[in-house]
DNA sequence: GTCCAAAGTTACATTTGTGTCACTTATATG
DNA sequence: CATATAAGTGACACAAATGTAACTTTGGAC
């Protein structure tokens, strides 16, 4: 009983994405993004009360989907296999990392809109929980080395996605060794 | 034969460069800048024409000395004593990785300012090629794995320290720890 | 002490973004 | 086919950033 929409929430959480990893938090507008949707700016209001708003609704999206992909690992047997599943999501979310970082910078100049902004501290940190039990399955195998501490081997291994290929190196073979040095170091055994 | 200046170079690129890891590229004005340094915003149009000229000016000076103080690692023997040396000097200057990733951003909306522009594409492979000659020799001594790609290799040490520390581990274990995983990894060697 | 040049400021025009409101348009339903 | 209603637009007032130009201030040289 009304009029089609000319856009819905996927699209525009897609753009908004890519706005958001090319100009950052203070270089996202609402002009920019009506503009890629091909909508009036002020379409966007009928919608999100303002920037923080419609920034926060993405990123909840966004990394709940991860989670939500992310469980699927408990499906998988052993730890090894657990490993390369998650590396391989790593490596398919790529953005996922970054958006994490740009989400400390829109909590700094959150007031407002509590609501989000508990969902939002809470997100990275049940993801960080989630994978603690993949870390204790590592440890209890005897496959990780149970002294390093937990967030350090979680953040290390969602880090290595920003590292810059600057040389080109083929894809198959950068993971490759990705996972080698995060396994086995770089140094040689022979000391 | 003129007026004392109320504020040096040095001053000036340490609050460019708080501002710039605070808001990014695009969140960085003059308005800002001239507020922290307690200048008119004006004044500073007297040096830099632009915005674009004062964040390459920048970096550029921030790159150069990060690029001076490695250059202290050849007066080291021996490839163990300079791996110390790099992973020691990259967590003392964490913030250049940040700035690099901020170069990408401002070099995508560079036209003109073309002298800056070619300085400052040129200076990260710079510093790729000097640590080259640090990975060659750590080949040479046998204690780096052969296979791994430099590029890797590089790129992996560089990017430990943005790491996210969660959980308030304390940096002497942080980096011990870290110095571990990129030496020997993080499984245990029972396979 | 005068005077020049560089340092700094104030004020203005322009542009870009924000948020709001009155308005128009499309369409499912009776 | 009439109409209620959500979807979408255009236009306004306000705020903030940009760049420039005319102005004032300072301090060393003569």
């Amino acid at each position: 009983m009304a009029r089609e929409r000319k856009f819905n929430t996927v699209e525009l959480f897609h753009e908004a994405k890519q706005l958001l990893l090319q100009h950052g938090y203070d270089g996202f507008t609402f002009s920019l993004l009506a503009d890629r949707m091909e909508i009036s700016r002020a379409a966007l209001y009928k919608y999100y009360d303002n920037k923080e708003k419609l920034i926060t609704d993405f990123m909840i999206y966004e990394m709940e989907e991860f989670l939500h992909e992310l469980k699927e690992i408990e499906k998988l047997e052993g730890f090894e296999q657990q490993f390369d599943f998650l590396i391989d999501l790593i490596f398919k979310k790529t953005e996922v990392h970054e958006l994490i970082r740009a989400a400390q910078q829109v909590m700094e100049r959150m007031e407002d809109a509590i609501t989000n902004k508990n969902k939002l501290e809470k997100l990275p940190l049940d993801m960080y929980n989630f994978l603690q039990s993949f870390i204790l399955l590592g440890k209890e195998e005897g496959k990780l080395k149970q002294h390093l501490p937990d967030g350090l081997i979680i953040g290390f291994i969602l880090q290595t996605v920003a590292i810059p290929n600057h040389f080109g190196i083929p894809k198959a073979e950068w993971i490759h060794s990705i996972k080698e040095i995060i396994s086995q170091g770089m140094f040689m055994n022979n000391n």
